[in-house]
DNA sequence: ACAAAATAATACTACTAAGTATATTTTTTC
DNA sequence: GAAAAAATATACTTAGTAGTATTATTTTGT
């Protein structure tokens, strides 16, 4: 039977069996666009890195597209676990921007392929030819996105108001914020990094970049 | 007479109305990977921005892969010609970088599709089925890129000697630096820009974070 | 004004890769 | 253990596009 690509929601419609087959194409997915990008990569690239054929691929997914809106959602699902869990750990508004940038980075450098594919931008390389459905798909994770900034300009906003840091743009210096840690997935190789430490370290002196940035008082 | 793809160094050879003409094409090709990004963008595309058609293209550049190289150069040499004026222009690092990040934003916001073409990586789009002669314009390119980067590198370094700023991991923080400042082709939409006052705001505001990212003490 | 050179458009070729249809193999179920 | 269902592989079709060959037009020099 042929079963396509499924939506988030009705994910548990599938059995435990087919979901981890899922999810073992859609790492070698992440992993095949982070190269290359995603129109570049074929579906045949994508099944080197499986270790199988296209048919495989084609059975649980729809089409290349569908394939490559699931990484990115899988992605952003990732990040947003990660930074809400940050956030409820901490009551003062700097201490939790903090822990959400650790946590943000963090989920970068151990989900590398993910993340990168994920700031590959969604809306560059659909322009025209998608469905409708594809589109609601795009709109979907750009609202996401747009929630997930929020969730760190709410913050900024937060320590703003109770004089922890200085009266500033919040929508530029957001910006600015999240640029200085996404920007980790230009330069970052996760197969060149030795140690837990070293990864530590990054996470450690790019958040204190960016905490800094914002011109608190410590 | 097909004369093809030139190198920056013989581009002298060209009559200036070739050079003219050479130059809209590629404001048309940077304009054109722009919106897609490189592998999604055909040759017509270029063409229809440029309101002409392949021939027209194909008789001033060799292949698709060089007119890509050709406006991620120009880019690098606006960054490069930017940058080291305002360098020159004070003595102190800090001042100096300060000058740096301002010139550097200065040109993302007027040469967007430029910039924007440059932070696509270079590299992921070319594996493989490249030319030697090709292989050779992209190790430029990155020595290019890391001898841009070395320049902020550098005055970071020269700030944490003389004691402006903390000592700190110069490879990471500069990292961190130049991504808060290159995010800004991720989000900047030129055509939404209204006003040069709104720029400046932008410059000040993203430089001002990048600044304080360093933790200077002011 | 006209020949030659330069510039540009058109017509064509060859190839890549997404998607599909079909066949084969493996797993499940009774 | 055989029939049915699920999973995977293979073979094929088709659309799009990079690059080229050829033709047409414009510019330049004398």
């Amino acid at each position: 039977m042929q079963r396509g690509n499924v939506a988030a929601a009705e994910r548990n419609r599938l059995s435990p069996k087919a979901e981890r087959r899922r999810r073992v194409i859609l790492d070698a997915a992440a992993q095949a666009f982070m190269q290359k990008g995603f129109a570049p990569t074929s579906i045949d690239d994508v099944a080197d890195v499986l270790g199988a054929t296209k048919g495989q691929i084609y059975y649980y997914y729809r089409s290349k597209t569908d394939l490559f809106f699931d990484v990115h959602l899988a992605a952003m699902e990732m990040d947003m676990a990660a930074i809400k869990d940050a956030q409820q750990a901490h009551e003062d508004p700097l201490a939790r921007l903090r822990a959400m940038s650790e946590a943000h980075l963090n989920v970068i450098v151990e989900n590398f392929p993910y993340q990168r594919v994920a700031v590959q931008s969604v809306e560059m390389h659909m322009e025209g030819q998608t469905t409708e459905e594809q589109r609601d798909r795009i709109r979907h994770l750009l609202k996401l996105r747009d929630e997930y900034e929020a969730l760190f300009a709410g913050e900024i906003s937060g320590a703003m108001t109770s004089g922890a840091i200085p009266q500033q743009n919040v929508k530029l210096v957001v910006k600015a914020f999240l640029g200085a840690l996404n920007w980790t997935t230009f330069w970052f190789r996760p197969e060149h990094s030795k140690s837990a430490k070293e990864n530590a370290v990054l996470v450690a002196t790019i958040t204190q970049f960016a905490m800094q940035g914002l011109g608190g008082t410590a």
